[in-house]
Parts: structure tokens; sequence; C-alpha cells
DNA sequence: AGCACGCCGACT
DNA sequence: GTCGGCGTGCTC
């Protein structure tokens, strides 16, 4: 007895029909090795193409008439039960195929790496204790490395294991610089590593002891199997999102693991979105931030450029340390200067500035003109550049007014990490601000009005955050200027009031019922198909709120968007019932008037494309 | 997906 | 007659 013959799998597909758990016998010289969490290849149907698949349950008997698995792939367990749980729950709220999840939270499997894990030892199978013990937590601080090896040391006392998740690789390093001072050991689980180093990080998280595990995104998935804690910074970076169907957010995801596990779950930010603010109104979180000194922070509501604030602030910063001037890059990308002498190009009829259209021509932002034969009003040349990033241009400007003074540039492309103390003039765009010990004698931000006025709904809450991040750097002594910000919004950065500037946002947002008081998703596909899937729908759940069709030109072909307005109570049933509709009117008979597509209906929850 | 089964029109 | 087109169904 206790031989198991029957292995029940998912297997690792994008489609929706066989998104559920096969049966497949062991055959007898497999039997004993195959495990819960084993990946395994099968062929399913009359097709003779072999697929990945991974062992969730192990059984004596099935109600199926069984063929046996193909094989075997390796001795480790690479979905154990509480991955597979989680990626299940995901799944069923996202309308789509766990595949789809496995392909972001399981690494590539590479063989030789698995030899330096024969004789370690594995943590039991993860079990959760009663619900209602772990503290969900979200603070303002402008020092999260502290707060976070705090947390981490607190967790792994307990025997537990931490998780903590920092948008871009100069956050990472910060907090790994600190971790190695004190020879605390980590797992490194940062978007960097190699394949190989990658799949033995994944290993690394399933043997026994309390780890500390830190990357980015896709590092919310990593295996552990006794979770402490979960420590998200700065949640709200687009970076934290993935940028593959089905577009889920570390957010999102850490809050449904912390269920699942029953871990602590703690956010650390410099201010705060709506998201979070909303979860704190609900009572779901817990606001542990600290009172402690404000940032001296004062604004212009005067244009950035010729801000007397600002250049007064840089001057006097300079004297004593370095100084940091954000400058804005979003919408800015496609700006056109001179290509000798950087000046900002302007339109030769209107002198409106020209930008680069999708099509390559430098057009006018207010005539619209074409701009063919361009020619710059200052130094005669006839070449165009487009603006890269907004730093290069301004880098060019400073050059010039604080003459002597070594100026560095620091981007999203070419980021610079770390700085040495001392005098300079550091510009960047937002994200890519280097770190450095003790802090900037000032923070500069220029352009802040350009941030505020993009045409997403999100636009000027992530412009406070990023703010917030750059003032984050100031030393202790330190000041900052805001330039080029409206009087109502200076005012309440002056006090440094940056709860209270996302409690306005999100008040706004239950007024115009947007997202995130309540949630959105868009359901796209080719109109008759799509109607009836909405259709569908609409007869087993009334309560959702349907708006379009509108046309969408989606690459070569036509399709139309429908968009749902529900509340969160609503979300999981919703998602069951998209996936019901999905399977009924999308994937079995006629279909569509161009043949069968397995992929007719695109379903995105919470799509920013629409929010 | 990917393959087989089945029910229709055009062909050595 | 029957060859093979595509529309349909199913995968343990």
């Amino acid at each position: 007895m206790g031989e198991y013959s029957v292995a029940r799998v998912v297997v690792d597909s994008p489609l929706l029909s066989i998104d559920k758990p096969f049966d497949f016998s062991i055959p007898t010289e497999l039997r004993g090795q195959v495990q819960v969490g084993s990946m395994v290849r099968v062929v399913l149907g009359r097709s003779t193409k072999q697929h990945d698949a991974y062992v969730i349950e192990l059984a004596e008997s099935s109600e199926f008439k069984l063929r046996p698995l193909v094989a075997l792939n390796g001795p480790m367990r690479l979905l154990p039960p509480n991955s597979y749980k989680l990626l299940r729950a995901l799944a069923d709220r996202s309308v789509c195929s766990i595949g789809d999840l496995i392909k972001v939270a399981v690494p590539t499997r590479m063989v030789r790496s698995e030899a330096a894990f024969a004789e370690v030892s594995w943590a039991p199978e993860h079990s959760v204790e009663a619900p209602g013990t772990a503290k969900r937590t979200t603070e303002i601080t402008s020092d999260w490395v502290t707060n976070a090896i705090e947390h981490a040391a607190a967790t792994t006392a307990r025997g537990e294991s931490v998780l903590i998740i920092a948008p871009d690789y100069r956050d990472q390093a910060a907090l790994v610089e600190k971790l190695q001072a004190k020879s605390v050991s980590f797992i490194d689980y940062s978007a960097s590593l190699a394949k190989s180093a990658r799949y033995k990080a994944f290993l690394d998280c399933q043997t026994t002891g309390a780890h500390i595990v830190i990357g980015n995104r896709s590092a919310i998935y990593a295996p552990l199997q006794n979770l402490g804690l979960i420590l998200v910074k700065d949640e709200s970076d687009e970076s934290l999102t993935e940028q593959t169907a089905p577009y889920l957010s570390v957010r999102d995801v850490a809050l449904l693991r912390q269920q699942l596990e029953n871990c602590d779950l703690h956010f650390v930010s410099a201010a705060r979105s709506t998201d979070i603010q909303r979860l704190i109104d609900i009572e779901y979180l817990q606001d542990v931030s600290k009172k402690r000194p404000l940032p001296k922070v004062s604004f212009d509501p005067d244009n950035a450029r010729n801000s007397a604030l600002a250049y007064a602030a840089i001057r006097e910063g300079l004297e004593t340390g370095a100084v940091l001037v954000q400058v804005a890059n979003r919408g800015m990308a496609k700006t056109c200067y001179c290509q000798q002498c950087s000046t900002r190009a302007i339109c030769h009829d209107c002198g409106g500035p020209l930008w680069i259209d999708a099509t390559a021509i430098p057009r006018c932002r207010w005539c619209n003109l074409q701009n063919l034969n361009f020619t710059c009003a200052e130094c005669g040349s006839k070449s165009l550049r487009q603006g890269l990033g907004g730093a290069t241009r301004s880098v060019a400007e400073f050059g010039k007014s604080f003459p002597g003074t070594k100026v560095v540039e620091s981007s999203f492309d070419k980021p610079v990490l770390k700085i040495k103390p001392g005098k300079a003039l550091v510009v960047s765009t937002p994200g890519a601000e280097p770190l450095i010990d003790g802090g900037y004698s000032a923070v500069v931000i220029l352009d802040a009005g350009a941030s505020l006025h993009l045409d997403s709904l999100r636009a000027a809450e992530r412009a406070v955050i990023r703010w917030a991040n750059a003032i984050s750097l100031l030393s202790p002594s330190g000041r900052a200027v805001i330039a080029g910000v409206p009087q109502a919004l200076g005012q309440k950065l002056a006090l440094w009031q940056v709860g209270q500037i996302a409690a306005d946002a999100l008040a706004e947002r239950r007024e115009h019922a947007f997202p995130p008081h309540l949630r959105m998703a868009s359901v796209q596909g080719e109109l008759e198909v799509a109607r009836k899937v909405i259709a569908h729908l609409q007869s087993h759940m009334p309560q959702v709120q349907v708006l379009g069709p509108i046309a969408m030109k989606d690459g070569p072909k036509l399709d139309n968007r429908f968009v749902l307005k529900f509340n969160y109570s609503d979300g999981l049933k919703l998602a069951e019932g998209l996936r019901a509709a999905i399977l009924m009117e999308a994937t079995g008979p006629q279909t569509s008037a161009a043949g069968r597509n397995s992929r007719a209906i695109k379903v995105r929850m919470d799509d920013a494309e629409v929010i």
C-alpha cells in the first residue's frame, strides 16, 4: 500500500478549455519518484504533441480511463502545493489559464543546476495555521531600507522566511549593501540573474531555513515554504505590474498570497497610492506611519525653467553638497530639439513646439503643421534630434547656468545607481535618482506641472509619488523645491500631507465612479462574439455595468471593446462568469466568420489602458 | 493547439 | 461512386 498509481496534473497551456486537472497513470518504473509538485510530460487528446504538466495530487484510482505519463522531468518539485493554490486562485480571478501564470512564476528548468541540491534538506510541505494572527500594514517612510531590515530581522528571528520586493535594481542594491554589511545572508531573486542562477535561487527558496528573498515583480511567486512576511516597496510603481497577460500587479498578488499563507504583509513607500488609501479606508490595511520630522518643502507655481526659487535652492545646495534635480520625462520623449545647439525646436509658422508623430514626421503641437524643412532659429542647423528622456536637455542647460560644477546625468536608459558625497549637480529622470550617503543638500523638481496633465487618471497620483521618492533622498538638513505645481497641491506638499493627497484623489474617483473606488475590466474581440459573451454574462450578473462597444484597432484587425464596471465583492464571481461565457460562446461551434480562434476574446481585469 | 470524425460538393 | 474540404468536438 501507499504506492500511488495515479497523478492528477495541470497542463502548461494557454487554453482555457484544458485549464483543469487531468488524471494520468504513473508507469510502474516511476512510482515513488513522481511526487506532488513534479514536472512531467503528458500527451493529451488525439494530438501527438507532448505538454509540460505539474502534479498537483497523487491518488490510488481515477474515474477516467487513463493514459500513462510520458516522462518525469527531474527530481525537483517545481510547483509545490502553496504555489499551485496561489496560481489557481489568481487564474480564477483573472480569466486566464494556469499555464499563463506558470510562465511567470516557474523559471525555466536548468538540469545542471539540480546537482547542487542532491544533499540539501528540503522544507516540509507548507501548512497554513488558523487565519487571523497576521498583520497587514502600510507605512509612509523615507528610509525604507532600515524599515525593511527591522521587519525582516523580527520575522527570521521566529524562524519564518521573508520576501522583499522592490521595483528597481537600485533599491534592491541598497538593501543588499546593508544586509552584507551586517553579514545577513539572503537569496537574490532579481530579474538580472542568468537563467541558471535564477533556477538555483528558485530551488534555494524551497530548502529548510528562514530565508530572506530579494527581488522584483516575479519574486512575489518565490516558492518559500514558511513565509512569515511579504514586504513591498512602492507597490504602485509600473515595473511592479506584469507587462504580459494577465497583467497582474505585485500588490494584488501579494494581497492574495497574504490571505492564503496567513503571513504578515507590509507596504512601504515615500507617498501613497489611491489603491492603498482605499485599503486603509476599508480597514483592510492598518496605517502604521510614524510621526517624524517633515522634509522642508517649498513650492513655486511658476513654471520650471525660470523659477527663481528653484535656482536659489540649487545654488545654495551646491555650497554644501550634492543637489538632485528631477526632470519630467513622461510625455516629453518625442519632443524635438536642434541637433546642434539643443534649443527646443519650434514651428516655423506659429512658433509652437515640434514633436515627432507616429509616422516619424515632425509636427507642430499647436497647429499640427508638418515641419519638414526645419531650420534652428538660434544656430541655423537643419537637423532635429528627438528628446531623450528630457534629462540630456536639462544637463546642457545646467552646464551653462552653473559653470564649473560637476554635472551627473542619470536616466532610465543610463542609470547611475550611487554617487559619492560631495558637490555635484545630479540631473535625473524619475526612478533613476542616484543614491547618496547622507542624502542630498537640496532636491528640486522641475516641470512638475507637465507630469500632472497627462491624459491618464493616474498621472497626478503617480507624479506625487515620484516627487516624494526624490524628496525622500534629502539629507535631514536639506530642502526641496517643487516648481510648476498648482497652488492647492503645492500647499499640501509643503505641509507634506501625502496621505491626505491620496485621500483627496480617492474621493475624486469615488465621485466619478472610477477605479480604485470600483473595479473595471475590458472584454475585447470580434463584435458578434464579444456581444454574445457580454449577453451571457449579463444574464447571470445583471448588476455589472456594461459600457460600449467601442471599435478598436488592434494591429491590422478591427476589434470591439466592452468595458465593465463592478464592485470588488463581485470580482471573483464576474471572473468565473466571464470564463464560463467564453467557454460557451467563444471556443465552441461556429465562433466567427473568420473561423475558430483560440483567443477570440481577450479579457483584461483592471485594464490600466481604460483606467 | 492539434487532430479525427463527419457531412457536403466536384473528380480520376 | 469516393476524395477531401472545413466545421465541430474532445482531450484524463
